[in-house]
DNA sequence: GAACCGACCGTTTTT
DNA sequence: CGGTCGGTTC
């Protein structure tokens, strides 16, 4: 099959071709990694709009990045020869958002609403905790924010919450969400989670916007079905209408945000939700070698939950994956960059070739030392979001006041931005007042001219600030973006307040500079129909960017990342570093199926990224929080066979005393107390299936809190935590690292 | 009110 | 080891 357009030339295989041409109904194409799916969707979309007629403003498509989003939009304008206007394409979250502009005050918003981000919404939930008598000592605001997210995304309303929650910490994250949404709507904000539950609620209560969705939306595509969570895919199925032409495109073995909601019942269960639908199998690889291939399908074998599929090479034969043993962190980071180097030298192989995937963030910092004296160039993905930094924030913090006066966590930044001499308690007391007259901080500012409970000098800085704010305002009524924080800058004093800190504000300053850079490009795209100004669309998209959309094609230099926010994306080499138990997968995984099945198909979807060569480094001894500890070889690879990949060790490890010698003498800190024999607590999978040494109810003694009975045992292996009730009523209850708390059972 | 310092804390992944 | 929080000091 042919579509038009002089270099958007498709050809596709038989099981594409029948996913593509499909007519009207549901749609679920299973499709495996490196198998065409985004050729499948966007030729799908094109042959919509140019072989059935149907116009692109009745088209929907949504995707999980905003990458993946730009990325779609533009292949399918090269399909079709022109851009498809009108079509909305964009995130869950981006596409929520635009819902809520349109009809925000039926939410009690209006369309200049603010999206609160984590950090914001944290912030509002210490403050909730406080107001609501939740000791932080006792739940960790984290979890709160996490319980409340969970409950958002599973789309389960406050008041039923409240009544569902059984333990502890459901209680009190319940009286915290209550209190919550009247907080953020006075703010006129939104919090991330209310992207998908607001738009739902919307369509849920509203018939004529469901009428009108479904009857505007003749065709739907969803691609990483299997990501959805239950809001989510709520919202997918309303918007469907009852002829339910959805098109979803996933991959249960690549379902990796169980932990954040997503339900790959979504993907498994898609038949019985939308009856009469077809499915197709889309199992030829196109990316990977099938040396690469053939590791996927053994490692993703081992899980049973799941399809079940198998991968298909198409390409030729080439190089055998590597299984490469180092003795530790830094020697596996020196292995990793050697190996790059000596490939660039004799392969000719460019740095943008190479990507180095690890498990969690914190591994980023010994690849980054050992690239940076070898000076191979690299771009580290994801770590710290460039609108996380501080001065951007404070910026941001100005603009969002500007855009929305009732945004109380900007108002809170920004008279910081610069210090101004209003602190702690001028603001609890602005609060308290704002709360009682039921008005917005900035608004309670301008009424505190006159309170004699102000001291005069934090007086005039509010004033001083509300000036500022309803000046930025008028401004941002008709400046650009870019000259709006120009002016912030100048008139707030910001930027001297920069200069004078040295050094480390001119980086900044070097940031803010990209700031202004940004925003002078942000252009109002298909904002027009909305009607919204530059700013409200600079805002949101601040808040919305992620880790993976920061990546351009620009700089020729080796990416650093997690597996996660590799998905979907691919690499001629890669390496996956820190195959350990306890690491990868995750300690926590050991003792849940579900979560170790997830950190499994998380290895698959690093594994499937690699089109020419694979690399999977293990140390035999890794810094963790400063400490070093023994590591074993991850349990996803012990079974696999031999013949799948050439074992290799490190020079440095060869030349090293015996393994067993190093992970067992050596790892103590020098001068540390010998810890007793009990005190060591296996970290290997086997050994952890020992019976338990403690159980919850079991009297134990500690060399100095005395005898306590135990409460609570969570973790495994190294990471296994105790929380004991220690008699000695001074001492109290205590949560200690099993490993290090040299505890004794009393009747031993 | 804000800067500074030391103790403690905790460690996954992110739209 | 690095960041955050609480207390102390100016």
């Amino acid at each position: 099959m042919r579509l038009r357009g002089s270099s958007g030339d498709v050809t596709l295989n038989a099981a594409q071709r029948a996913a593509v041409e499909h007519g009207s109904g549901p749609l679920l194409v299973l499709a495996g990694a490196g198998s065409g799916k985004t050729r499948v969707l966007t030729a799908r979309v094109a042959r919509v709009v140019d072989a059935l007629g149907v116009s692109p403003h009745r088209v929907l498509a949504v995707t999980f990045t905003n990458k993946a989003a730009g990325e779609m939009r533009e292949r399918i304008a090269r399909l079709l020869g022109a851009e498809p206007r009108g079509m909305w394409i964009g995130t869950f979250h981006g596409i929520g958002a635009r819902m809520l502009r349109l009809h925000a005050d039926r939410v009690g918003r209006t369309a200049e609403y603010t999206i609160y981000d984590e950090d914001d919404t944290l912030a509002v939930v210490r403050r909730l905790m406080d107001r609501e008598k939740v000791s932080v000592k006792d739940f960790a605001p984290k979890a709160i924010a996490a319980a409340i997210s969970d409950a958002k995304n599973a789309l389960v309303p406050p008041p039923e919450y409240a009544q569902l929650a059984l333990t502890p910490l459901a209680k009190a994250a319940a009286s915290v969400f209550v209190a919550m949404e009247p907080v953020l709507r006075a703010a006129n904000a939104v919090s991330f989670d209310d992207l998908l539950v607001l738009p739902v609620q919307l369509l849920r209560e509203h018939d004529d916007l469901r009428a009108h969705y479904a009857a505007r939306f003749e065709h739907l595509l969803v691609d990483e079905y299997q990501d959805t969570n239950h809001a989510q895919y709520e919202f997918v199925r309303l918007m469907a209408g009852p002829q339910g032409n959805v098109a979803v495109v996933g991959d249960d073995d690549q379902s990796i945000y169980g932990w954040r909601g997503a339900d790959v019942r979504n993907i498994l269960d898609f038949e019985r939700d939308y009856p009469g639908a077809r499915v197709v199998r889309l199992e030829e690889n196109y990316r990977s070698t099938p040396a690469i291939l053939a590791l996927a399908n053994v490692v993703i074998a081992q899980n049973a939950e799941r399809r079940g599929k198998t991968l298909r090479a198409t390409r030729a034969d080439g190089e055998t994956v590597t299984l490469l043993k180092t003795l530790d962190d830094r020697d596996e980071a020196d292995a990793i960059a050697e190996m790059i180097e000596t490939r660039r030298m004799n392969l000719r192989e460019r740095p943008a070739e190479f990507a180095v995937l690890y498990r969690t963030n914190a591994q980023s910092r010994s690849l980054e030392e050992s690239l940076r004296r070898r000076s191979i160039p690299y771009r580290l993905v994801g770590a710290v979001r460039f609108y996380d930094r501080r001065e951007v924030r404070d910026l941001l913090a100005w603009l969002r006041l500007s855009a929305n006066p009732a945004d109380d966590e900007a108002f809170r930044r920004a008279i910081t931005a610069p210090r101004r001499g209003i602190g702690e308690s001028t603001v609890g007391l602005l609060a308290e007042l704002a709360r009682a007259q039921g008005v917005a901080l900035l608004e309670m500012a301008r009424r505190a001219g006159d309170l004699e409970a102000v001291r005069p000098a934090a007086r005039q800085a509010l004033a001083d600030v509300v000036r500022l704010a309803d000046r930025f305002r008028a401004s941002a009524a008709d400046a650009s973006v870019d000259r709006l924080v120009v002016e912030i800058l100048k008139a707030t004093g910001y930027d001297e307040a920069l200069r004078a800190e040295g050094p480390e504000g001119h980086d900044r300053l070097d940031n803010v500079r990209a700031m202004v850079e940004g925003a002078a490009e942000t252009v109002v795209d298909d904002g027009g129909e909305l009607g919204l100004r530059p700013l409200d669309h600079f805002l949101q998209q601040a808040t919305l960017v992620t880790a993976a959309d920061q990546l351009g094609p620009d700089a020729d230099a080796v990416t650093l990342m997690t597996v996660h926010t590799a998905k979907g994306l691919e690499f001629p080499v890669v390496f996956i570093s820190g195959m350990e138990d306890g690491l990868f997968p995750l300690a926590r995984a050991f003792d849940d199926p579900p979560m170790l099945e997830e950190e499994r198909r998380l290895l698959y979807v690093g594994i499937t990224r690699a089109e020419r060569k694979l690399v999977l480094t293990w140390a035999m001894a890794r810094r963790r929080n400063g400490e070093l500890m023994p590591g074993i070889l991850s349990s996803f690879l012990t079974p696999v066979p031999a013949a799948h990949y050439a074992a290799e060790t490190t020079a440095k490890l060869r030349g090293s005393a015996s393994a067993f010698a190093y992970s067992s003498a050596s790892v103590r800190r020098p001068g540390a107390p010998v810890a007793r024999p009990a005190a060591w607590v296996p970290a290997s999978d086997e050994e952890s299936q020992v019976a338990p040494r403690y159980v919850k109810g079991a009297r134990v003694r500690h060399k100095a809190f005395g005898a306590g009975t135990i409460l609570e045992l969570s973790g495994a292996g190294r990471d296994a935590k105790i929380t004991v009730e220690f008699d000695d009523e001074t001492v109290g209850r205590k949560r200690l690292v099993v490993a290090f708390a040299g505890l004794e059972r009393e009747d031993d």
